[in-house]
DNA sequence: AAATTAGTTAAGCAAATACTTAACTATTGA
DNA sequence: TCAATAGTTAAGTATTTGCTTAACTAATTT
């Protein structure tokens, strides 16, 4: 076999920076297969074999509609990236900056 | 060569679970890499060429004392991570709701 | 019906990964 | 000085990864 089975696991996925992109991407929507391929010097089944990995990954879904298949971002399995790297942030900023932070983004 | 020279990516540095792992035991302070070993059923070179790759990412630096050897967490590149993953924040979370969020964790 | 379009699946390959054991370096203690 | 301790580096291996091209499936158009 030339491919894994299910390895489903979020960090791996992210680990690939063409995943990333793609991911990246569908924060505009959700796209055809051949638009989402377009920025990238891969042939269609790479970018194929990508989508697979996100979608064992639950990073994203499939709609079908006519010949066309449209991917679209779930970033929920991103909630265990960000909850991970959470319990980092005290190393990098005191909390009272982050709500600093918070508020100047946020006015 | 039987490991790479330096690929310095945060990102696949993430990916292994026992580099994640190391990472969450060095949040209680810098440790030798005995100490480090200890949890994992695995030969301590493996553990020390884990040590490298986080090293080579810039997420662990080294202090020698001694035969020991102190590795300690550096936090700065997981900032990557964490800045990456916020854009897609707004995807599972309502702004308000993380302001609710931050204050119920942090009366 | 035949050809085109959209995409996946299959097969193969080179490189990277995650381990192993064995051999090495360096510091400390007897 | 000799042995033990702490760790790295080297070499080898099995598996996984990220790509390729070729072959396939399915829907659409002509």
């Amino acid at each position: 076999m030339s491919r894994t089975a299910g390895s489903a696991d979020v960090f791996t996925a992210l680990a690939d920076p063409t995943r990333r992109a793609i991911l990246d991407l569908l924060r505009q929507g959700e796209q055809p297969v051949k638009q989402i391929a377009k920025p990238f010097q891969m042939s269609l089944p790479a970018i194929s074999q990508h989508l697979r990995v996100l979608c064992e990954a639950q990073l994203v879904t499939q709609r079908r509609e006519g010949r066309q298949r449209f991917y679209r971002l779930n970033p929920k399995p991103l909630k265990q990236v960000s909850d991970w790297v959470n319990h980092y942030e005290q190393f990098w900023k005191e909390k009272l900056d982050v709500l600093g932070n918070y508020l100047e983004d946020n006015p």
